[in-house]
Parts: structure tokens; sequence; C-alpha cells
DNA sequence: CATGAATGAGAATTCATTCAT
DNA sequence: GATGAATGAATTCTCATTCAT
């Protein structure tokens, strides 16, 4: 239906910008050019609406988390497109929601319902992220695995709030490469173990 | 005063937990066992409460940021024990204030006050980690130093806040030290360039 | 709308009976037989509703002010007759706004928008004073005619407040015969100057 | 005590320039320079305080309703001589209290207590203005005398609201003046019965 | 289905008044 | 007496939700 399309759209700029609690009913309708009746005509109430958005944002999450078959390895430069492809569409998928998703983020503690959802998305992000890490050669120790994922996850996604927050202050493209440089540094050293270390302070001695 | 003191602790609770829209005067008011009266003889209203808070909190968070002298480079080993300090005082200082945190973090892009007050918060932690970063030798390239910045300030922030979100399921300690190996490992990166990348390829080869 | 129209005499007489600032606007909405709400979906605040009922008022005067042509001078009866006629239609107006319109002497000097409001009425009160005033053959001299609107205007206004305050004393209509009495005697005594005075003297002579 | 008359002094002011119920016990007391303890170590309540002042109030001005012997006749001159004192009286009187009299009307209808009082002042000025008519010669007829003293009240207060209300537009010696012309004239007009008329068509006659 | 006037529970805020020091 | 922090009833105003048209 058109009008619930409208109200949606609606809701999703003003959740995003002026917050959930911030925004009223009314709003949303005014703002999507329908009466207030029609709202209730859709949906039960405000947290409905939300989420209505909030699974539609996860279905369009979630396939990005499915690309390639999962038995294969992945060789070092491989591993950095993959890395490159996974960031990027994060970004994407942030230009618009940002606002949305630190909406979602906070109501997630407040409201069970909301909790459950985002619990779920966060999940399915961290599996995904998880796969990645599976597949490469040499593997990830298994004790760091779940630390690792937890920090690529904040990695990428903090990078994303801060680069929005400090916005025109540096290039979005230039991020992205160093964050997956900053990923790929650490699964390196990761197998490298101390010898980047030794080879620093051999290049050290050498130097002089 | 102890009265406004009450306030304040009751306030920084509701507002952490329930969110700050979600917590009226009121409720304010009975978690720290005064009259509603005294809550506005205190404060203005709600925002000024919030503002009162946040200042505060800053005030706790500047001092972290100036703890060695400035002049002297920093050998790897060192690096990680600063990173490592740096880390762990970020957990520290989010421990009972995370939810006040991300209420702030939503809070400043609806009201420009606390936008203000946030974004110097936020331009200090940034400092400080360049500050890190600038004493480094070698030195990080100048064109990735603020891309840096943001990385390691997400990566520390986010995984602050995922342990947070998915308590129990790993320890503190083990994420801190993974965090450091992530940094330090990127840090190192940067200097070595295509370097590891090398090694990894010859250590393959020699593998193999 | 009904709705409205019900708010407004329910406040226009709260207003005129108790006084603007005891009248809650919960009292209002009960005495118009609404909701609260529905007193905020037709006005903003209390004191737009003021505004509103004070601009419909003076909508009511206005049209009071226009009555004949200005042109033609008038001669003592004449006089006597628009006299009568101007503060019967005073009288009329007070009727019911007496205490409406004593709140409102009162609000504009606190309240800048009431009290712009308000000056503008008297103003053309004044106005149409003073037209009468200068359709008269004689004219009044011209360093009176000011001081001689006021006291015209303070004659008539406060009569009808004194004649409203000492009800049951007095009867209406002989007041405002009284009324015109008075100010054709003013009138003419600015005419005549001291003749007055000498006819007095001589008819005492006379009698004695 | 000091105290005391500071408190009255700023309530006084306050009152009159803000209103009664614009004023909080709060404000008095700051504006007294005391603590809001002491404002109810002396007074009551607000309204307490407001009596207080009425009571005073009044006591200031019934000595001026009491000056000459009540039994002689007045001559024309005297009789201005006289009416002029009361006016100037009455100015000198509202110079500093228009506001608070304002106040006290309004409040007469809501407080049965100030209402008592004030109507006691009312008709105190009121019987002083009668006591001036009486002794006229010629005397004012019987049914004119109640509608005589409301008018000639109604100018005097009206006029003085009048020219505070449009201050700076006229001088207050020249409007006293007028004031005297008009109760004079009416007086006069009073005995003269149509003789006014009559002299008024017969200068015209010999004008032409 | 669409509309939007009407509703009233509930949140923010004020202020007269008390009382321990 | 003087003080002013503490109180909470009362007020203003908001906004999610309903329902007759």
């Amino acid at each position: 239906m058109e009008t619930k399309k409208k109200i949606v759209d609606a809701a999703m700029i003003l959740f995003s910008t002026r917050g959930y609690y911030q925004t009223t009913s009314k709003e949303i309708a005014r703002e999507a050019g329908v009466a207030i009746g029609s709202f209730y005509t859709y949906f039960d109430d405000k947290e409905a609406l939300l989420m209505d958005i909030l699974n539609t944002y996860i279905q369009d999450i979630l396939p990005m988390t499915v690309d390639s078959d999962h038995s294969s390895p992945i060789c070092p430069d491989d591993r950095r497109v993959i890395l490159k492809n996974v960031i990027e569409k994060c970004f994407d998928l942030h230009h618009f929601t940002l606002g949305f998703y630190q909406q979602v983020t906070m109501l997630s503690k407040v409201n069970e319902e909301v909790g459950m959802v985002f619990k779920e998305y966060q999940n399915t992000i961290m599996a995904r992220i998880n796969d990645i890490l599976l597949r490469y050669e040499p593997r990830v120790p298994d004790d760091c695995q779940k630390a690792a994922c937890i920090i690529i996850y904040a990695a990428i996604e903090g990078s994303i709030h801060a680069s929005k927050f400090f916005k025109s202050d540096i290039e979005e493209a230039f991020l992205v490469n160093e964050l997956v440089r900053f990923i790929d540094a650490y699964l390196s050293s990761l197998y490298l173990g101390d010898w980047t270390l030794k080879m620093f302070t051999l290049k050290m001695k050498i130097k002089t």
C-alpha cells in the first residue's frame, strides 16, 4: 500500500534525525502527507511502526552477510578484497540509517522486543565476520576469535559513526582503506606472532 | 550539597538505564528520595541536570588525557603498555557510564548544547590518541594519522560497548589484550608497509 | 467551529468573573464541556485565547465609531442625542464584558501584546469622542480638546464601572441622562466661558 | 519593625507593577532583601499582606475626606477651590498607587474581604463628594445627587488613570483645571437649567 | 480506507508555605 | 527573630490514541 510506505519513509527520516521519542505520531503523519487516522490504520502504535521498520532494515542487511561459499580458504589478497567489500557495504547501509541505528541501539536497552531483534542483527553481523576469520589461512587462534570479531565489528561500526560525526574532516574512501589495513594487519600479526617485532628490531639495527 | 548529589546520582542511574527521555523528573526525585520541588531548587529543568552531569563526567575524563611527558619518543614495548593503560582507563570510565555515554551520543544530535560539549569530549580523546601516535618511533605517515585516530578510537569505544552488550560472553581482560594487539599490529604495519606481507609470503614459501 | 465557540464563551465568563490569572485552563474546559486537550487544539495557550477574545471584542466595538457623516456641524440638540447614543452603546458593550474589560486593563500593563491591542482600542474610542467635539458649533478651544476627550471618556467608562459596582443603587437610564447633561454642560461652558458665571451672579442678585 | 516595613514597601512596588497574582512571595522577600521565612514571620500569607497594605492605604486616604466644616454653604468660587483641592489630592494619592488601586479593584471582585474594604473606601470617597454637593447653593436636585456623585467620581478616577495610561501626552495641571471646569459646569447647569441654552441662543443671535 | 476533531492520562514546572537550624 | 532548603499540591501543556463521519 502506498499510504503505508509513505508513513514508513517519513518515520525513517524523523526517527533518524529527531529520534524515536522526539518524533510524535502527528509529525510522522504530517511528513507522510496523510491523516493521523491513517497511521493507526496501518500500525497498532508507534512501537509497531518501529518494529516494522526495524525488521525491514534487518532484511536489507542480512543478504550482505551471505556472499560466497563458506568452505574455501582465502588467501591474503582476496581477504583484503572481501574485507573491503564488507566494509563498503556497511558504509552504504549506514548512509541513511545511522541515526536510526543509534536509536535502535538505545531502544534495545529499554524495549525488550527491540532488544531481541537488535541482538539477532548483531549476532548476524558477528557471525559474518566470524565466517571471514574462519576461512583464513592461517587460522585465527580459537581463543582470540570472539575478541577479534568484537574488535573488528567495533572498528567498522565505530569508524562509520565517527566519520559521520566528524563529517567533512576525512574522506570516506580513505577511511575504508585504512580499516582494511587495520584489520588485515591484526590478522597478519596473529600469524606472524613476534615476527613483526623482530623485523622491526632488525630494521632498526640495519638503519643504524 | 547532599540533596543535589542525591539527585545527580539518581539521574545518572536512571538516564543510563531508562534513557534520558524515558526518565521523568518525578522518577528522579523519587529515586533520589527527595521531593519534586527539590529537583527544581537545584536545576532549572531536566536539561540543566543533564548538562551538569555531562560536565562533571567530562571533568573526570580530561585528566586521563595528560599522563606523561610529551616530548620523548616511545619504543614499541612502551607503546603497548601505554595503549593498554589508555584502553583500561576507557573501560573503567565506561563501567558505570556506558548507558549515559550512549544517551549523550544520541542527544548530541538533537540538542545543540549537548552536541558542543560532546564534540569537545570526543576531540579530547582524539587528541590523546593523536599524542600517542605522534610519539611513535617510527612515525605514522601524516596522511594516515587522522584515519588512524578514528579507527583506534572506534575500536576502543565500540569494543567496550560490545563487551557490555554481549556481557558474560567474553572476559574483559582478554578483550583489552586483543585491542592492544590490534592497534599495535596496525601501527607496526603502517611503518613496515609491505614488509609484513612479504614476510608472510616468505614464511609461507619456507613452510611449503 | 462549535467547540472553539464553547471555549471562548466559557473563557469570557470565567475571565470576567474570576479573573484571567484565577481561571485555569482546566476550568475553562470544564465550563465549556470539552476536554482539556480540545482547549489546546484551538489555542496555543491561555494567552492566545485571551488575545483571540480581545480581538473579537475590539471588532465588536470598532463599528460603533463610524456612524454618521463627519463633515456636517452639529447643533446643541443633536449633540445631546449623539452623546446619548454613544454613551448607551458604551453601556451596552459593557453589559457582559465589564469584568473582561477590567482584566484587559490590568493585563495591558503586564503583557505587552495585550497592551498594544488595548491602547489601540482606547485610541479608537478617544478618536470617536474627538470626532464629536470637532463637529461642534461652536468649537471647543484647541488647548482643551485633549483634556476634554480624556475627561469625557473617563466619565463614561468610570460611570459604567461604578454603576455596575454599586449595582441596584442607581438606575442605568438615569445615569445615562445625567452623563449627557454633564458632558453637554461642560461643552457649553467651554464656549460660553465666564458668561455662565455672570448669569449665575446676576440671577443671584435679582433673587435678593 | 524595620523588616516588616521593608516587606510592605517591596510588596507595594511589586503588586503595583507586576500585579498581585504575578508577584510571588519569594520575589517580595528578595526585593525586600529578607529571607522568605521572614515574610511568614510577619504575615500569615500573601493575602494577609495585601490586606495590611490595603488598610494602610485606606488610612492614608480617609483624612483627605474631612477638611472643612460641613454646615456652611459654599459659593461658586470656593467650590472651584475645594474641587481643585480634592482632585489634586486624588492625583497625589495615585501617583504611586494607581497600579495597586487597579489590583484592588479587581481583587475586590474575587476576594470578599478585599471587596468589603474596597467598597468601604469607595463609599467614603462618594460620601465626600456628596458632602460637597450638599453644601452647594443652589442645591443639586435630590434625584440627581447619586448620579452626580458617580459621574464626578468616575471622571476624577478615570482621568487619573487615563493621564497615567497616555502619559506624557497631556500635562497633569491642565487636566486638573479642566476637571474642575467639567464638574463646575455641570453644577452650574443644574441650577441654571435651560438658561444656558437660552443664553447660547441669545448670544448666537446677537452675533448675527 | 481516509480523515482529523476530541480525548484525557501523564509529564514538566511553579510557588505558597513549613520548619529545623 | 532570621534563614532558606525542602515540600508537594496545583497548574500548564503534550501527545498517543480513538471514533464518528
